[in-house]
DNA sequence: TCCAAAATTAGAATAATTCTAAATATATTA
DNA sequence: TAATATATTTAGAATTATTCTAATTTTGGA
């Protein structure tokens, strides 16, 4: 594994953040001023395949990027704001359901993030 | 609601095929030779905005359109298709343990086509 | 040390989507 | 009906995210 995938791969594994490729590039680019963006994309791409890390996409904003570990997201329909959260495995409840084996599923869940909900409570006086 | 809007929700209410944008707009086009992409975005965003319709992202693709009744999705993590499955609402078994509350949810399922699934085992022959 | 393969860079290219301003169409009201 | 306001559509430029290509650099053996 190359000298960036190692660093993409431990950022992303280290943070609950959810990043985009630019975040990490910005991020990375602090320690290492040569780092270019295409590089990262070249990398999480690489990562990707090898199911090291998983991609999340969400409506209208860039892909965001995040462990592997199984878990699920809420996603504010408001600012985007996602965070994850680890419900109980749905796997097998799905799986009675289907005929195709189930690789993995990504679930979200559509909420108003308490930041916006204030806001809205706000503009309502 | 406009001309347009109208068209383009009927199109996404009687189709179960996930359409792009793109799509949208050359089916329509046959029909309304003046239409431009630009109209068929405007009147996304407005009815998906309105509620009318739901957005699907899938990984490096662009947005599919969709009916709004409540269903989850199987995706071809090889190819990308996209097909309908309705299985059980899970909502309640899901704010059971949320204190936000859930507007609604995406649960995208990944699997193998079995298009992709023969393509495979013909290539390990 | 020399070579081949892999990784990185720079920047152009592409794809999807949004934006802006002008043009049209539709509705409203005097 | 004419005049005006409002909404919709168009055309095409602009933006954003991402990929691609080719040149360059780095790395790890023979």
């Amino acid at each position: 594994m190359s000298k960036y995938a190692e660093q993409i791969l431990n950022l992303i594994q280290s943070s609950r953040e959810h990043l985009t490729a630019e975040q990490i590039y910005f991020r990375l680019k602090q320690s290492c001023p040569k780092l270019v963006l295409a590089t990262v994309y070249n990398n999480l791409n690489q990562l990707h395949r090898q199911n090291r890390i998983r991609k999340i996409s969400v409506e209208g904003r860039p892909e965001r990027y995040d462990r592997t570990d199984r878990h699920d997201h809420l996603v504010c329909v408001r600012c985007g704001r996602l965070s994850g959260l680890r419900l109980p495995d749905l796997t097998a409840q799905l799986q009675a359901q289907l005929s195709e084996e189930i690789l993995s599923y990504d679930l979200k869940i559509n909420c108003i993030c308490p930041d916006c909900m204030t806001k809205e409570t706000e503009n309502q006086l």
